[in-house]
DNA sequence: TAAAATACGTAACAAATGTTACTGAAATAA
DNA sequence: TTATTTCAGTAACATTTGTTACGTATTTTA
């Protein structure tokens, strides 16, 4: 239990709770630690979910069921990952995907009552766990809502100026560097790498941007923000 | 305040809480129903969300300040509609939209801190409010979700299949009613209205489905689950 | 270091979607 | 009822994006 402490310590679930308190939690909320093997299930589709899970060692794959009976992995879970936070609240607790192992793993589960039950005591702790959910289901919401107003642009110049404004307030300058290859970034702006690779010589072009892999510099940022709006 | 808890006895938050218990909560938590007129802000754009809100009377527009300096309202929020619920939990509590009353209008403000201190008796309503906040933030994500997954189809006739799906699964019949007229639903898919026409007419053409305004009969299942994928 | 694998840009062409403008059908108002 | 407005379908054309294929640069591996 030692090791899987030391794992969710530093997870966002456990932020500001000492590792003593997570002790408590754990024991209070009856939660295990569960090993799977290869291909073996956590849960299937239309389960009920009642447990979060964190990934204490090992990979968990997502699988999306195909109508065509294809299996599709959706997103691939790694260690301290937490998975099942948003269907243990929500009215219809019914899985949308599989959960699979790939290869050994081991996984704590923590029962839904502990979010819904304070202890008698009343403990500090518990109170942080319920607001450290809280936290982490909004910052969702935010990343989805963020996410939306990529895929809502009307066109990929628009999607791209997004995406690079944003960089540009969190970094703070106009010259950084995008966390994601041409690959990735075109299948998060869901479009093709070639189209991409078009449009970005496109605002190269035009004086917009200065591009190369992935060190871009913002030249002209009134065009990208009337791009963006 | 009796006008207030006939209202918010509705409201999803307070699901499952008798009026008795709903009044300890509004004071407990000391909440206040504001009054605002035509064009007050109820908060601006980068202002610290501390409470949630809830609309008793009248309606407010959620506004989007453009760069170019254009003001585009985002959604209209009327009776009973709940604001703020995701940015008063989350990491970075600045709102990115203004909130601006149209008309006079009274909204009940509820401050952040009854969400996260449980008070000292440890009343089981006050569980029931976290419980339902729980719940709403996950739906909420849930939805987003959804929307998501229409959103990342490759094609229009992916998205219109995506789309139409759901419906089958939620009324579990071949011929049903869309909720949206076009203008709507080609705007929840993110296209033009032309555009969904001649789909919709395509995919009746290839025997798809039928459709005559807002009715519509799916003719092929397989295909259309075929195209979903 | 050389060889292999991967990442990226580009171009020609195909397909999908947007734009504009018009029509008739249906709903609403006078 | 008739007139008016709103809603939906269609068609021609423009624009955007996808597809395929290839060359070159960069990174990784042996």
């Amino acid at each position: 239990m030692n090791e899987t402490i030391r794992v969710i310590k530093e997870n966002q679930l456990f932020e500001s709770i000492n590792e003593n308190d997570i002790q408590k939690i754990l024991k209070c909320s009856n939660s295990v630690v569960e090993s799977y093997h290869e291909n073996q299930a956590i849960f299937e589709k239309d389960d009920t979910i009642v447990e979060v899970g964190i990934v204490i060692e090992g990979k968990l794959n997502l699988v999306s069921q195909k109508y065509s009976g294809t299996r599709v992995i959706v997103t691939t879970l790694e260690q301290n990952d937490l998975f099942g936070e948003a269907l243990i609240f929500c009215s219809v607790k019914k899985s949308p995907y599989d959960l699979v192992s790939s290869g050994d793993s081991k996984i704590l589960m923590i029962p839904y009552s502990i979010f819904i039950n304070m202890c008698s005591e009343l403990c500090d702790f518990h109170k942080q766990l319920i607001n450290n959910m809280l936290t982490i289901l909004s910052d969702k919401i935010i990343m989805l809502n963020n996410k939306m107003s990529i895929l809502n642009a009307e066109t990929l110049r628009g999607r791209i100026a997004v995406y690079l404004l944003t960089l540009q307030k969190k970094t703070n300058a106009f010259i950084f560097n995008m966390p994601m290859n041409r690959q990735q970034l075109s299948e998060f702006l869901n479009v093709t790498r070639p189209s991409l690779s078009r449009e970005l010589s496109n605002m190269q072009k035009d004086g917009i941007i200065e591009i190369y892999r992935s060190t871009v510099k913002i030249k002209d940022l009134k065009r990208l923000q009337a791009l963006a709006d």
